[in-house]
RNA sequence: GGGUAGGUACCGAAGUGGCCAAACGGGGUGGACUGUAAAUCCACUGGCUUACGCCUUCAAAGGUUCGAAUCCUUUCCUGCCCA
């Protein structure tokens, strides 16, 4: 292991909090592994790069010798974690949580070292509990605690309803705490109260409270919102390299300066033109998600598609008719078939009036137009979308 | 439990018997412009239809009426005040 001052340094980078410092200094310096825990909640399936922002610490925490220890929340996840939350979460069933829960894992290995990494999950001590034995952690938390933050206090003020069992989501994260003998969690700055009530648990059943660092929420792509899957302002670790590096390109310039800092740790070289930087901070993103040759041609089928809008050298998707079709069903059955996206003929139809479609770079708004088999060329569907039609 | 105010499209919010597929704002999508940035402007934003129009929708189910998001009944859900 790294002596423990080299080490205090660089974990505590890039935080926002750590509570409190001063002991995490102190156990660092008995130089034993520490047990970082951080802990997920497999609400939707796919892991974002704003989740990567705290993986990355415990992956850092991980090559400095640190166990790393991946609570899979599936017990949690549903009831929803009300943090920073306007409305309450819906439902999930156990079915859709464990199938989230196996993805997630796999994508949380794409930044967390495998072999290095313990994952539990909390329903392993979640689920046996007593009412009792709630009723018990229920007594180390009071009302005016929960009060004073600031996503309860607003739906207070605004009128919607707070639900009892939301109020039972940071006993339970913090019982997690108590029952892997966290020394640290890390999570994103919404997460504090969570942390905190750990730290008040683990001293309840006298453990040693565990170190809280909480690192920064990253902006979504729409550069208002938090990352979030149900937001679709996300850019998933699994997603395609095209893909990541085209949704990477539209963020705002002045996210770009965040992204740099969050998910490279660096700042951007700002004297480059805004789109080279925003260029180099994409494929260096896509890189890391995939490799570094993906990344270039990603970059590359962008320069071609989009910046010389030359669709002929892009790899599109192909789709060879069986019959003649009209413009709208074509489209409704691309979307469909190579995309996966389902849109009603009204939507098709709107798309082709508004000028989005071209035929052979040419416009077309004519919504009755034919097309039979061996009609060959690349059909233009919206903005991102297109497909080579014909052999 | 009592009182009271509500539940409208992705969200917020008008509408309180026909002119309502439902104003307005936000969001979203498309176009122009561009660096698939920002800003701006324009269009679209339940389904089917080239269109006339038809169909499904205003918490749910029934009812009144020629006609209901709007009136009545019951049910479900929520806020606020009181206990």
């Amino acid at each position: 292991m790294a002596p423990f001052t080299d080490q205090l340094e660089q974990l505590i980078s890039g935080c926002v909090q750590v509570h409190s410092k001063a002991e995490l200094q102190k156990k660092l310096s008995l130089g034993k592994p520490l047990r970082v825990k951080l802990g997920v909640d497999p609400t939707s399936s796919d892991i974002h790069l704003g989740h990567t922002v705290v993986l990355e610490k415990l992956r850092q925490f991980q090559e400095l010798g640190h166990h790393a220890l991946l609570i899979i929340g599936d017990y949690t996840a549903m009831i929803g974690d009300p943090s920073g939350r306007s409305a309450t979460r819906p439902h999930l069933s156990l079915e859709q949580v464990l199938e989230h829960a196996k993805s997630y894992q796999e994508q949380a290995f794409k930044v967390l070292l495998r072999e290095k990494t313990e994952v539990r999950f909390n329903s392993e001590w979640l689920a046996p509990m007593r009412f009792a034995d709630v009723i018990k952690l229920n007594a180390q938390v009071t009302l005016q605690q929960l009060l004073q933050r600031e996503d309860f206090r607003n739906r207070l003020d605004q009128g919607h309803p707070i639900h009892l069992h939301e109020i039972q989501y940071p006993v339970m994260q913090g019982w997690d705490s108590v029952m892997v003998q966290a020394d640290v969690e890390l999570g994103g700055t919404d997460q504090l109260f969570n942390l905190l009530v750990g730290r008040d648990l683990q001293q309840e059943e006298k453990q040693a409270p565990q170190i809280v660092m909480t690192m920064p929420l990253l902006v979504g792509l729409d550069g208002v919102q938090k990352m979030s899957k149900s937001l679709g302002n996300f850019v998933g670790v699994s997603e395609p390299p095209e893909t990541m590096f085209g949704k990477l390109m539209s963020i705002s310039d002045e996210l770009m300066e965040n992204y740099y800092q969050l998910l490279l740790s660096e700042k951007g070289d700002l004297s480059l033109h805004p789109m080279e930087a925003k260029k180099l901070l994409s494929q260096r993103i896509v890189a890391r998600y995939h490799t570094a040759q993906a990344a270039q041609e990603a970059r590359s089928e962008f320069e071609l598609r989009f910046s010389k809008r030359d669709l002929s050298a892009v790899n599109l998707p192909h789709y060879v008719l069986e019959e003649p079709q009209d413009l709208v069903s074509l489209g409704v059955t691309l979307f469909q078939t190579c995309f996966g996206i389902t849109k009603s003929r009204g939507e098709m139809r709107r798309l082709i009036e508004g000028g989005s479609v071209t035929w052979a770079g040419e416009k077309v708004t004519d919504v009755k137009k034919i097309f039979s088999p061996h009609c060959e060329g690349i059909l233009k569907l919206d903005r991102q979308r297109a497909v080579g039609l014909g052999s």
